[in-house]
DNA sequence: AATTCTTCCAACCGCAGTTGA
DNA sequence: CTCAACTGCGGTTGGAAGAAT
Protein backbone atom coordinates (compact mmCIF):
# COMPACT_ATOMS: atom_id res chain seq x y z
CA UNK A 1 0.00 0.00 0.00
CA UNK A 2 3.25 2.28 -0.20
CA UNK A 3 2.67 2.87 4.01
CA UNK A 4 4.41 1.74 7.03
CA UNK A 5 2.01 -0.73 8.49
CA UNK A 6 0.08 0.90 12.08
CA UNK A 7 1.59 -2.04 14.05
CA UNK A 8 5.04 -2.97 12.88
CA UNK A 9 4.81 -6.74 14.69
CA UNK A 10 5.00 -9.32 11.93
CA UNK A 11 2.64 -11.97 12.16
CA UNK A 12 -0.53 -9.58 12.27
CA UNK A 13 -3.33 -10.06 10.18
CA UNK A 14 -4.15 -7.48 8.15
CA UNK A 15 -7.48 -6.25 5.86
CA UNK A 16 -10.61 -8.16 5.85
CA UNK A 17 -11.73 -9.37 9.28
CA UNK A 18 -12.70 -12.96 8.57
CA UNK A 19 -15.90 -14.88 11.02
CA UNK A 20 -13.74 -16.57 13.05
CA UNK A 21 -11.79 -12.98 14.60
CA UNK A 22 -14.98 -11.39 14.44
CA UNK A 23 -16.01 -14.02 16.70
CA UNK A 24 -13.02 -14.30 18.98
CA UNK A 25 -13.34 -10.28 19.53
CA UNK A 26 -16.90 -10.25 20.24
CA UNK A 27 -16.77 -13.31 22.67
CA UNK A 28 -13.97 -11.78 24.07
CA UNK A 29 -15.43 -8.22 24.82
CA UNK A 30 -19.01 -9.83 25.74
CA UNK A 31 -16.84 -11.27 28.60
CA UNK A 32 -14.55 -8.75 29.85
CA UNK A 33 -16.18 -5.31 28.35
CA UNK A 34 -14.23 -3.04 26.13
CA UNK A 35 -11.40 -0.91 26.92
CA UNK A 36 -7.28 -1.93 26.83
CA UNK A 37 -7.40 -2.27 23.36
CA UNK A 38 -3.60 -2.88 23.29
CA UNK A 39 -3.54 -6.25 25.04
CA UNK A 40 -6.82 -7.09 24.17
CA UNK A 41 -5.61 -9.00 20.62
CA UNK A 42 -3.42 -11.12 23.05
CA UNK A 43 -5.67 -12.13 25.28
CA UNK A 44 -8.54 -12.44 22.82
CA UNK A 45 -6.14 -14.67 20.82
CA UNK A 46 -6.38 -12.23 17.39
CA UNK A 47 -3.29 -11.54 15.41
CA UNK A 48 -4.24 -7.73 14.97
CA UNK A 49 -3.47 -4.98 16.52
CA UNK A 50 -4.94 -3.46 19.23
CA UNK A 51 -6.57 -0.62 17.17
CA UNK A 52 -7.52 -2.83 14.39
CA UNK A 53 -10.02 -4.28 17.50
CA UNK A 54 -11.13 -1.13 18.06
CA UNK A 55 -11.97 0.14 15.16
CA UNK A 56 -13.87 -3.49 14.17
CA UNK A 57 -15.68 -3.67 17.57
CA UNK A 58 -17.04 0.21 16.95
CA UNK A 59 -17.52 -0.03 13.28
CA UNK A 60 -19.19 -2.55 12.95
CA UNK A 61 -19.31 -5.17 15.21
CA UNK A 62 -20.87 -3.37 18.30
CA UNK A 63 -24.66 -4.42 18.68
CA UNK A 64 -26.21 -1.34 19.34
CA UNK A 65 -25.30 -0.19 15.59
CA UNK A 66 -28.19 0.32 13.31
CA UNK A 67 -27.62 -1.53 9.97
CA UNK A 68 -29.29 -0.03 6.35
CA UNK A 69 -29.76 2.81 4.72
CA UNK A 70 -29.18 6.17 5.80
CA UNK A 71 -32.93 7.46 5.98
CA UNK A 72 -34.77 10.90 4.81
CA UNK A 73 -34.70 11.91 8.37
CA UNK A 74 -31.36 10.71 9.53
CA UNK A 75 -29.97 12.48 6.09
CA UNK A 76 -31.52 15.84 6.96
CA UNK A 77 -30.11 15.81 10.15
CA UNK A 78 -26.82 14.68 9.07
CA UNK A 79 -26.76 18.02 6.78
CA UNK A 80 -27.94 20.07 9.55
CA UNK A 81 -24.90 18.78 12.06
CA UNK A 82 -22.47 18.89 9.02
CA UNK A 83 -23.38 23.04 8.70
CA UNK A 84 -23.03 23.29 12.75
CA UNK A 85 -20.12 21.12 13.29
CA UNK A 86 -18.19 21.02 10.49
CA UNK A 87 -16.57 17.74 9.56
CA UNK A 88 -16.79 16.33 13.30
CA UNK A 89 -17.88 13.19 12.37
CA UNK A 90 -18.10 11.70 15.86
CA UNK A 91 -19.92 14.81 17.00
CA UNK A 92 -22.53 14.00 14.73
CA UNK A 93 -22.80 10.14 14.91
CA UNK A 94 -23.35 10.79 18.59
CA UNK A 95 -26.67 12.66 17.92
CA UNK A 96 -27.20 9.40 15.41
CA UNK A 97 -28.05 6.34 17.65
CA UNK A 98 -26.77 3.59 15.85
CA UNK A 99 -24.77 5.40 13.14
CA UNK A 100 -21.02 5.37 13.44
CA UNK A 101 -18.59 8.28 12.52
CA UNK A 102 -17.10 6.64 9.91
CA UNK A 103 -20.52 5.23 8.41
CA UNK A 104 -21.75 9.05 8.65
CA UNK A 105 -18.35 10.05 7.60
CA UNK A 106 -18.48 7.68 4.53
CA UNK A 107 -21.96 8.66 3.69
CA UNK A 108 -20.89 12.43 3.21
CA UNK A 109 -18.13 11.67 1.20
CA UNK A 110 -19.90 9.72 -1.55
CA UNK A 111 -23.85 10.69 -1.63
CA UNK A 112 -24.07 14.33 1.13
CA UNK A 113 -20.90 15.97 -0.65
CA UNK A 114 -21.65 15.60 -4.23
CA UNK A 115 -25.16 16.22 -3.62
CA UNK A 116 -25.07 19.06 -1.83
CA UNK A 117 -22.04 20.71 -4.32
CA UNK A 118 -24.61 19.68 -6.87
CA UNK A 119 -27.67 21.43 -5.79
CA UNK A 120 -25.16 24.68 -5.05
CA UNK A 121 -23.63 24.97 -8.39
CA UNK A 122 -27.74 24.75 -9.62
CA UNK A 123 -28.21 27.64 -7.15
CA UNK A 124 -25.14 29.63 -8.83
CA UNK A 125 -26.50 29.33 -12.14
CA UNK A 126 -29.50 30.43 -10.89
CA UNK A 127 -28.43 33.35 -9.37
CA UNK A 128 -26.33 34.39 -12.13
CA UNK A 129 -29.24 34.14 -14.47
CA UNK A 130 -31.07 36.54 -12.19
CA UNK A 131 -28.24 38.94 -11.87
CA UNK A 132 -26.90 38.35 -15.63
CA UNK A 133 -24.36 41.45 -15.06
CA UNK A 134 -23.70 42.97 -11.60
CA UNK A 135 -21.56 46.18 -11.83
CA UNK A 136 -20.74 45.16 -8.38
CA UNK A 137 -21.22 42.33 -5.60
CA UNK A 138 -24.15 43.50 -3.67
CA UNK A 139 -23.44 43.94 0.39
CA UNK A 140 -24.39 41.96 2.21
CA UNK A 141 -25.29 41.37 6.02
CA UNK A 142 -22.91 39.72 7.92
CA UNK A 143 -23.60 36.03 8.58
CA UNK A 144 -22.58 33.77 11.17
CA UNK A 145 -22.56 29.97 11.14
CA UNK A 146 -20.47 27.14 12.82
CA UNK A 147 -17.84 25.17 11.43
CA UNK A 148 -15.02 22.90 13.19
CA UNK A 149 -14.65 23.30 16.43
CA UNK A 150 -13.09 22.87 20.05
CA UNK A 151 -15.07 21.06 21.84
CA UNK A 152 -18.21 22.82 20.73
CA UNK A 153 -18.06 24.57 17.49
CA UNK A 154 -15.64 27.29 15.61
CA UNK A 155 -17.34 30.12 14.66
CA UNK A 156 -16.50 32.05 11.60
CA UNK A 157 -17.69 35.61 10.98
CA UNK A 158 -18.99 35.34 7.15
CA UNK A 159 -19.20 38.91 5.66
CA UNK A 160 -19.97 39.22 2.54
CA UNK A 161 -19.48 35.51 1.61
CA UNK A 162 -15.93 35.81 2.25
CA UNK A 163 -14.57 32.87 4.39
CA UNK A 164 -11.71 34.12 6.55
CA UNK A 165 -10.80 30.85 9.09
CA UNK A 166 -8.52 32.21 12.08
CA UNK A 167 -5.06 31.03 12.06
CA UNK A 168 -4.69 28.72 14.97
CA UNK A 169 -1.55 29.68 16.07
CA UNK A 170 -2.21 33.16 15.93
CA UNK A 171 -5.29 32.94 17.74
CA UNK A 172 -3.66 30.79 20.48
CA UNK A 173 -0.62 33.37 20.70
CA UNK A 174 -3.58 36.08 21.64
CA UNK A 175 -5.06 34.68 23.80
CA UNK A 176 -2.20 33.53 26.19
CA UNK A 177 -2.37 37.45 26.54
CA UNK A 178 -5.14 37.12 28.47
CA UNK A 179 -5.99 34.10 30.18
CA UNK A 180 -9.83 33.13 29.88
CA UNK A 181 -12.08 33.37 33.07
CA UNK A 182 -11.02 30.65 35.55
CA UNK A 183 -14.75 29.68 35.16
CA UNK A 184 -15.24 29.46 31.53
CA UNK A 185 -14.25 27.64 28.78
CA UNK A 186 -13.20 28.54 25.16
CA UNK A 187 -15.24 27.10 22.65
CA UNK A 188 -15.05 28.72 19.90
CA UNK A 189 -13.15 31.94 17.77
CA UNK A 190 -14.14 33.69 15.07
CA UNK A 191 -12.03 35.64 12.67
CA UNK A 192 -14.10 38.98 11.54
CA UNK A 193 -12.50 41.42 8.49
CA UNK A 194 -13.43 44.72 8.69
CA UNK A 195 -14.05 47.37 6.60
CA UNK A 196 -10.20 48.92 6.01
CA UNK A 197 -12.39 52.04 4.65
CA UNK A 198 -13.72 52.55 8.21
CA UNK A 199 -12.73 53.58 11.58
CA UNK A 200 -11.88 50.39 13.52
CA UNK A 201 -13.65 49.35 16.33
CA UNK A 202 -13.83 50.81 19.58
CA UNK A 203 -12.77 48.28 21.48
CA UNK A 204 -13.01 48.83 25.10
CA UNK A 205 -10.35 48.63 27.66
CA UNK A 206 -7.86 49.54 24.74
CA UNK A 207 -7.45 52.20 22.21
CA UNK A 208 -6.88 51.22 18.49
CA UNK A 209 -3.54 52.94 18.29
CA UNK A 210 -2.55 50.65 15.90
CA UNK A 211 -3.85 51.67 11.78
CA UNK A 212 -0.69 50.24 10.70
CA UNK A 213 -2.38 47.59 7.69
CA UNK A 214 0.51 46.13 6.09
CA UNK A 215 -1.86 42.98 4.83
CA UNK A 216 -5.34 44.55 4.96
CA UNK A 217 -6.18 42.96 8.19
CA UNK A 218 -4.45 44.84 11.44
CA UNK A 219 -8.24 45.57 11.67
CA UNK A 220 -9.81 42.27 11.97
CA UNK A 221 -10.34 41.37 15.95
CA UNK A 222 -10.77 37.65 17.16
CA UNK A 223 -14.33 37.02 19.22
CA UNK A 224 -13.92 34.14 22.18
CA UNK A 225 -16.44 32.44 23.27
CA UNK A 226 -17.00 31.41 26.78
CA UNK A 227 -18.65 28.72 27.88
CA UNK A 228 -20.26 28.20 31.86
CA UNK A 229 -18.54 25.04 33.03
CA UNK A 230 -21.73 23.18 33.15
CA UNK A 231 -21.65 22.80 29.52
CA UNK A 232 -22.19 19.42 28.18
CA UNK A 233 -19.48 17.92 26.07
CA UNK A 234 -21.01 18.44 23.22
CA UNK A 235 -21.84 22.26 24.36
CA UNK A 236 -24.68 22.36 22.64
CA UNK A 237 -27.12 22.41 25.59
CA UNK A 238 -25.69 25.37 27.56
CA UNK A 239 -25.13 27.90 24.26
CA UNK A 240 -27.44 30.26 26.26
CA UNK A 241 -24.73 30.67 28.27
CA UNK A 242 -22.08 31.40 25.80
CA UNK A 243 -20.48 34.86 26.27
CA UNK A 244 -18.96 36.79 23.67
CA UNK A 245 -15.67 38.29 24.19
CA UNK A 246 -13.13 39.95 21.23
CA UNK A 247 -10.32 41.38 21.33
CA UNK A 248 -8.29 43.87 18.26
CA UNK A 249 -5.14 42.38 16.71
CA UNK A 250 -4.52 46.17 16.22
CA UNK A 251 -4.27 46.69 20.01
CA UNK A 252 -1.54 43.71 20.67
CA UNK A 253 -4.42 40.71 20.89
CA UNK A 254 -5.10 41.87 24.11
CA UNK A 255 -8.60 40.81 24.81
CA UNK A 256 -11.53 43.83 26.36
CA UNK A 257 -13.60 43.19 28.62
CA UNK A 258 -16.95 41.92 26.83
CA UNK A 259 -18.48 44.44 24.71
CA UNK A 260 -21.46 44.77 23.85
CA UNK A 261 -21.80 43.30 27.74
CA UNK A 262 -23.83 40.56 28.19
CA UNK A 263 -23.94 39.33 24.73
CA UNK A 264 -25.73 35.96 24.77
CA UNK A 265 -26.82 33.16 22.75
CA UNK A 266 -30.02 32.66 23.33
CA UNK A 267 -32.74 29.71 23.31
CA UNK A 268 -34.59 31.02 20.54
CA UNK A 269 -30.84 30.42 18.85
CA UNK A 270 -29.64 27.27 19.71
CA UNK A 271 -32.89 26.39 18.40
CA UNK A 272 -32.04 28.10 15.54
CA UNK A 273 -28.68 26.59 14.81
CA UNK A 274 -29.72 22.88 15.57
CA UNK A 275 -33.23 23.47 13.15
CA UNK A 276 -31.50 25.84 10.11
CA UNK A 277 -31.38 24.38 7.09
CA UNK A 278 -30.63 27.51 4.90
CA UNK A 279 -26.86 27.61 3.97
CA UNK A 280 -26.07 30.64 6.52
CA UNK A 281 -27.79 31.53 9.37
CA UNK A 282 -29.50 34.96 9.32
CA UNK A 283 -28.36 37.01 12.12
CA UNK A 284 -30.98 39.67 11.70
CA UNK A 285 -33.30 37.24 12.91
CA UNK A 286 -31.11 36.58 15.86
CA UNK A 287 -32.10 39.24 17.83
CA UNK A 288 -28.81 38.53 20.59
CA UNK A 289 -26.65 39.07 18.12
CA UNK A 290 -28.35 41.84 16.34
CA UNK A 291 -25.47 44.15 18.65
CA UNK A 292 -22.83 42.24 16.61
CA UNK A 293 -23.77 41.85 13.21
CA UNK A 294 -24.60 45.40 13.07
CA UNK A 295 -21.46 46.20 13.73
CA UNK A 296 -20.40 43.79 10.77
CA UNK A 297 -22.62 45.97 8.79
CA UNK A 298 -21.43 48.84 9.99
CA UNK A 299 -18.37 48.61 8.85
CA UNK A 300 -16.53 48.41 12.40
CA UNK A 301 -18.92 50.72 14.92
CA UNK A 302 -20.57 49.72 17.54
CA UNK A 303 -24.05 50.61 17.73
CA UNK A 304 -25.30 52.97 20.41
C1' DA B 1 -18.10 -12.20 -22.61
C1' DA B 2 -14.25 -9.43 -21.56
C1' DT B 3 -12.36 -5.32 -20.19
C1' DT B 4 -12.34 -0.81 -18.19
C1' DC B 5 -14.26 2.59 -15.29
C1' DT B 6 -16.70 4.18 -11.20
C1' DT B 7 -18.59 3.86 -6.70
C1' DC B 8 -18.64 2.53 -2.09
C1' DC B 9 -16.99 1.52 2.37
C1' DA B 10 -14.08 -1.20 5.60
C1' DA B 11 -9.78 -0.61 7.16
C1' DC B 12 -5.64 1.83 7.75
C1' DC B 13 -2.59 5.81 8.89
C1' DG B 14 -0.90 9.66 11.34
C1' DC B 15 -1.71 13.00 14.61
C1' DA B 16 -3.12 14.93 18.99
C1' DG B 17 -4.78 14.58 23.60
C1' DT B 18 -4.77 11.85 27.83
C1' DT B 19 -3.00 8.90 31.28
C1' DG B 20 0.06 6.82 34.28
C1' DA B 21 4.56 5.13 35.65
C1' DC C 1 8.61 16.84 34.81
C1' DT C 2 9.30 13.47 31.20
C1' DC C 3 8.12 10.04 28.27
C1' DA C 4 5.94 6.07 26.50
C1' DA C 5 1.65 3.78 25.91
C1' DC C 6 -3.01 4.24 25.14
C1' DT C 7 -7.08 6.18 23.06
C1' DG C 8 -9.90 8.67 19.86
C1' DC C 9 -10.42 11.25 15.78
C1' DG C 10 -10.42 12.76 10.88
C1' DG C 11 -8.36 11.98 6.42
C1' DT C 12 -7.13 8.68 3.08
C1' DT C 13 -6.58 4.33 0.68
C1' DG C 14 -7.39 0.05 -1.75
C1' DG C 15 -10.10 -3.59 -3.13
C1' DA C 16 -14.65 -5.57 -4.00
C1' DA C 17 -18.73 -4.98 -6.49
C1' DG C 18 -21.43 -2.99 -9.87
C1' DA C 19 -21.94 -0.19 -14.12
C1' DA C 20 -20.51 1.09 -18.53
C1' DT C 21 -18.27 0.25 -22.82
Amino acid sequence: MGRSPCCAKEGLNRGAWTAQEDKLLTDYIKLHGEGKWGNLPKRAGLKRCGKSCRLRWLNYLRPDIKRGNISPDEEDLIIRLHRLLGNRWSLIAGRLPGRTDNEIKNYWNTNLGKKLLKEHNKTLIQNKLAFPSPSSPPKMASHLFLTKAFDCSKVVAYPHLQLHEIERDTYKSSVKTRPPPASSVIVGEAHVPCNPDKEAPSVAGGENNNNNNDNGDSKDFFMEFAMGNGADADGFTNFESCEFNYCNKSNGGEFSTPSPPGLLISEEMLQDLTMRTTDFFQPRELSCLSPFTSFLDSGGVWPD
